[in-house]
DNA sequence: AAAAAAAGTTAACAGCGTTTACATTGAAGC
DNA sequence: GCTTCAATGTAAACGCTGTTAACTTTTTTT
């Protein structure tokens, strides 16, 4: 592990990686998924277009790994709302159902990249963990009932047919 | 309403609006939704890139033409299974049903681009007409049953939430 | 036949993802 | 402490994209 004692000294940057993902995210919540432009997140971190290749492979990589983070950061949520859920002695999937809809409400444009499959490398290993996360906590109120005034109800049903 | 003898005469195309359309398909089939371009269309048509402006004022234009037409397409078989399922005493909302996975198995490309909202102007008359049309052979069977093995329910649930 | 409208053309613009060749930096070994 | 080397940046270019502007050709209308 090396370790950096400033990013932002000047020829190197220090967290190119996830200053992009950052870039990523800033750019979606602004202009939107679709307005998103390698070149541009580049220009908002201030480092030339090729940079960015050095850390990802093409801009779909870029993509899934912005799309992993918002998934592992999900399922974090979601175990937290078990572990608290289990304390207080409430149903565990209605907090993973909760803990769902927040994400999706709270951070949407993290919440949309994660299901535009056809903008992701679904073969990409850290992808594959996070989705296996996700899916493993959704499993879990999977037996129940799907109550149909639930907006969640039909993510599910796409989660199960996609996973 | 005005008609032509030939398509084929030299300067003008004749017909060029709904070759462009026949070039979308033709395209998305053979490479992918998201490999359609509108210089390749026009190219396949044997028309410089620009003439495409005549006739949509921009590529999302184009496609939402596109989707329009598979929409009315779906929306005529849906009404052809409906009416012959009545004649035979069948139930409608199951000829419906059939209908749907039917242009979804037969017509992948018209199929998926029905349901790329971000690609499409959702405001465009011709657009909303056909979905129009479409929501109301669904409706026809969406009191019934749902039933868990159909592997259009989720589709059922998608289409209501967006209509 | 003249004028107007419709439907093409070529050429250009800015932006995109990506690659290549080169420059700079920080760390490792002598 | 100098040299070497890998990591990480840059600049410039390629071919592609959607789109626009100015112009030409054809068809229709008067």
């Amino acid at each position: 592990m090396v370790l950096r004692k400033k990013a932002s000294d000047d020829y190197h940057h220090g967290n190119l990686a996830t200053a992009l993902l950052d870039a990523v995210e800033a750019l979606a919540a602004k202009f939107g998924l679709e307005a998103i432009s390698l070149r541009a997140c580049a220009k908002s971190v201030g480092v030339s277009p090729a940079a960015a290749f050095r850390h990802y492979a093409d801009k779909r990589a870029l993509l899934t790994a912005f799309a992993s983070r918002g998934l592992e950061t999900l399922a974090n949520n979601m175990q937290a709302a078990r572990e608290q859920a289990r304390e207080n002695g409430e149903h565990e999937y209605l907090a993973v159902g909760m803990a769902y809809v927040s994400f999706a409400l709270d951070q949407p444009s993290k919440y949309q990249v994660i299901w535009r499959q056809e903008l992701l490398d679904q073969t990409d290993p850290d992808y594959q963990h996070a989705t296996a996360r996700l899916a493993g906590h959704l499993a879990s109120g999977f037996a129940d009932s799907l109550p149909d005034d639930d907006p969640n109800a039909m993510s599910q049903h796409e989660l199960l047919a996609w996973a």
